[in-house]
DNA sequence: CATATACCTCTAGTTTTTCTAGATGTCGTT
DNA sequence: AACGACATCTAGAAAAACTAGAGGTATATG
């Protein structure tokens, strides 16, 4: 069953609810799982979630895309597989080009990270 | 003299360009400078570019459209003064609801950049 | 057997946020 | 007068992610 949708009214706004991941954080994110092992993309969110200790929230309407994505830029390639559940799955692994990609965007991401920590320190 | 955009084809295609801010941190970073002191809009590029060494570039194609934004949720307030060069600015500054929702977005960020941080940690 | 549930893939349409590419105007200097 | 640096602002496009589903399979449960 299906839970309705919640509605806000002026009364039980909560405010502004943050989203769960970081814009722009996604293609890495998967670029940085997919490094450590192929995976399907159910496993993807599953293993996001997990070393995140469910901070990050992958949703499936953004990982799909972002899979052809991925896969249109040469930085990882998919094959069928069957998973432990005995359910066929299409597993994505890194390219070699995807390991470029990887690296760029990881000190990239570094860089932005230490410029905001940095304002977001400043007193 | 306005320079050309510059045209990219296939030959000197450098790869993607990554943009030169996190997405989803624009508000929080004006927040921040704003809690520093009030500033008017030119001088919060300024500022952001001058405290991340360069790293963080606010266009004001962004940065307008969110003071408003800012504004409309109260966050902010703005009011005309002169600056140091003699010019009429609208200058922003924070109120007491911006300062709460300053350490809300603070600590959202926290929170999720650690979070990535855990990921691409992960070997 | 029937049905439910967890697993798994995928997409259309919308929203949010930022960027591009300007227009407009002022002050001080040459 | 003309220019460059300073300063505000907006329309429209683009990028990325979200909502809200549809569809399908294997296994467990009534």
């Amino acid at each position: 069953m299906r839970l309705p949708p919640t509605t806000r009214t002026k009364d039980n706004d909560v405010g502004k609810q943050q989203p769960d991941m970081i814009r722009g954080t996604l293609d890495m994110l998967v670029l940085k799982v997919l490094s450590l092992e192929p995976l399907h993309g159910w496993g993807i969110c599953e293993r996001v979630k997990l070393i995140s200790e469910d901070e990050l929230q992958v949703n499936q309407g953004s990982l799909y895309p972002a899979l052809h994505k991925l896969t249109q830029e040469g930085w990882i390639k998919s094959y069928w597989g069957l998973t432990e559940n005995n359910r066929k799955a299409r597993y994505y692994r890194l390219t070699r080009a995807g390991l470029k990609q990887l690296n760029v965007e990881a000190a990239h991401w570094d860089r932005l990270a230490t410029a905001v920590a940095r304002v977001m320190a400043t007193s």
